[in-house]
DNA sequence: TGTACATCAGTGAACGCGCGTTCACTGATGTAC
DNA sequence: TGTACATCAGTGAACGCGCGTTCACTGATGTAC
């Protein structure tokens, strides 16, 4: 009722609504391309409105992108939250932890291999945008992909599987390990591995981390 | 002499060498606003020379930017080779792969810190590039940047620190780490760190991947 | 040694393309009286 | 309840831009005789 924009309240008027029919062709063309196939005119084209009219909505081409990543690093938390709910469920305190970052980094890397063109245009606009709790790029549970991985090594702190002193800056860690693998298996030379080899590979890789951490 | 091209053989022709200086010119591109820089149009007007001379050299403007990319791959590899050297000289066995380890870990780290164009130019084309040993992308002691990462995980197993039947696909959790790490230096959250917690986050992010390994 | 010739690196002009953005507009809608 | 009006979402046409690429060419060079 009192939340500003409204979305689709009315649904008739001359479009009925615009920016976020224009958000969802975003990203329809991202799935495809990435970051670079979000062209306003495409975009404006496969809505069937004017070119022009998009900036009724959007400041500019950057701005309809930026949305548009936004709604992305949202299905990447919303994605790593399932897998987080599917695992963490009753364990004993000791093990929730790591199966919480086993969980995060899982939901991660799936959501990578899954939807490459979405995870790439997430990550192509760089608001601070893990680092700031920004509700565009949250899942249904309000957190962030950044805030779901620290929530994990918080966990695996109070388990006793982290001594405290190595908690800062542990995400930074935990999350290159999982964000290299993951544009090696989109872009790099793990593209064509096969999905057995892949759910290996990253199985192993996060046993590093835990390990390593 | 019985090599094919012979770069800049003779001296004054009509332009002497466009090719090398095209990728020069390229690598300038490239270095100040990574791949998407590298334009056809631009490295000529650069060059002094017709937009369409390219031709002459190159089928398309592809074939420049891989050439491009080679040549920074083969910087990668240059930058990675120095600090093998500074590092690895005359350590006892077992601590020799360690330290070559961290070696081409602080290589590839500093380098992507360094020329963030040119480091992602050289993984905007995946010609399986890391994996075939490419002379092209290889530095002076002919070795890519995949070929040296192996050989300094080969020494780890001859040291006994890594057990052997971890060795296979080592180097793409190795990899994975850094890759990531350096993406996140590059592009990401932790692009405006100091150079000084930058050092300390990637020995921490080494020492992880050691232990983890 | 001098001349004729073939080669082929670089030229000049033009192409079609699709982009992001700006302009002055129009006309359906919701609202005030 | 009916009419006048202001709003503002979407229109139509046009802009300048720079790109990659193709065409038929030109003219300096190295080579054969």
């Amino acid at each position: 009722m009192t939340s500003p924009p409204r979305a689709s309240a009315r649904s008739t008027y001359r479009h009925g609504d615009l920016a976020r029919a224009m958000v969802e062709a975003g990203r329809g063309a991202a799935q495809r391309g990435g970051p670079d196939a979000v062209v306003l005119r495409e975009v404006t084209r496969s809505v069937g409105v004017a070119p022009n009219a998009a900036y009724r909505h959007f400041q500019d081409r950057n701005a309809l992108l930026r949305a548009v990543a936004d709604s992305a690093m949202a299905s990447l938390a919303t994605t790593m939250e399932h897998e987080l709910q599917a695992s963490a469920e009753d364990l004993p305190l000791v093990e929730r932890g790591r199966a919480s970052l086993r969980a995060v980094g899982r939901g991660y890397l799936g959501f990578a291999v899954a939807e490459p063109g979405l995870f790439r245009t997430a990550f192509s606009v760089y608001d601070d945008l893990l680092s700031a709790d920004d509700r565009a790029a949250a899942g249904p549970a309000g957190r962030t992909p950044f805030q779901l991985l620290g929530a994990a090594l918080d966990l695996m702190v109070e388990g006793g599987v982290l001594p405290e002193d190595r908690r800062p800056g542990a995400e930074f860690l935990a999350w290159s390990a999982v964000h290299g693998l993951a544009l090696l298996l989109i872009d790099g030379p793990l593209r064509s591995l096969g999905a057995d080899v892949r759910q290996q590979t990253a199985d192993r890789l996060l046993l590093m981390v835990e390990r390593g951490l």
